[in-house]
DNA sequence: ACAAACTTTCATTTTTTTTTGAAACTTTAA
DNA sequence: TTAAAGTTTCAAAAAAAAATGAAAGTTTGT
């Protein structure tokens, strides 16, 4: 193989890294998650050994300090971990590859930090006694069920979660019998 | 029943709706929908009856401008409508209701929007011609099984709302047998 | 105990997203 | 056809979120 067809080739591998970051970027943004954060997930993800700060800084071109905050909430995520290579002063980054767990620690956090503290205000709102008029006898109805579905979809997707290995493929052989 | 207690009551139901507007607002922001966007449909969510544009306004102490494009947008996601009242120059607006059908309309729009186009590049990124280090062999392989895993994950969710009436009892039924 | 190597923090700056508001547009009724 | 009543659009302003970078902090080896 040629030196120019070895240059096309790794251009091509480059580029669809780049690619496969920024739009992890991109679709954290839109679900809320802040874009560096996923692009840093996604990095890490895609590399096959752990990588340092300075690595991911150069690579994502961001600063010391954005890389640090990043890397901080990602390990609070439990999706990042640090590692420690023998002889070496420096912390090394990995992601969770595995796709089931990873799926389960984003939903068990989101449950824990978003659907939860929601839950309890909607329990709050929906049990202001109304013996008034059909405004407050409508929000206490719709409220409440509102709580209701709300509550059953976060245990259903506790349940699912539950399994850890494997628990869409699982899922799946449920759903189509 | 006395004019004091009256009061009392309005107050607690005014500001319990305004506590429910303003955590539906948090949640929308934190799953990347508008604050805004989320609090305008929460707000047509435990109205009993249309609302106007105008009221809109005045409730969420926002703009014309604001108002008319978040109704715009929510109209998109097909989860409000617009109303014509008879004898009424004025539009009003719903909510859909049921919870049923707005999850479903919810996640089939996200999944339009967001997880199609993800799941394409990720086919692209996941097909480079490989026969390099195991640096590529690992990005090729961990994008693959993202893409299957994405793609598994969104035909289950459609599998799921298509039963649309009650689908989340029906899971729940699934689930725990 | 010291300093070198490295990481974290946070006040400030930058970027991105959202909101405003006034002009343009549309619809209806007289 | 006109004007009144309403809605939409979009450039500019404001607000919110994210990023920077330098100082403070921490850890490790000698």
């Amino acid at each position: 193989m040629s030196y120019q067809n070895e240059i096309t080739i790794k251009m091509e591998f480059k580029e669809a890294k780049n690619k496969f970051v920024q739009t992890w970027g991109a679709l954290g943004s839109q679900w809320g998650i802040n874009k560096t954060m996923a692009q840093i997930h996604a990095l890490l993800m895609v590399s096959h050994e752990p990588v340092s700060m300075e690595d991911i800084m150069e690579e994502l071109q961001i600063s010391r300090g954005n890389a640090s905050m990043n890397l901080r909430a990602l390990m609070d995520w439990g999706i990042v971990y640090k590692e420690y290579k023998a002889g070496e002063r420096r912390e090394f980054f990995t992601a969770e590859k595995d796709l089931d767990e990873l799926a389960v620690k984003i939903s068990r956090e989101r449950s824990k930090r978003e659907i939860k503290p929601a839950l309890k205000v909607l329990k709050e709102v929906s049990t202001i006694k109304s013996d008034g008029t059909e405004a407050e006898r409508h929000f206490v109805d719709q409220t409440t069920k509102l709580y209701d579905f709300v509550l059953k979809a976060d245990n259903v997707l506790d349940k699912i979660t539950e399994y850890k290995d494997n628990w869409l493929a699982k899922l799946v052989v449920k759903i189509m019998k």
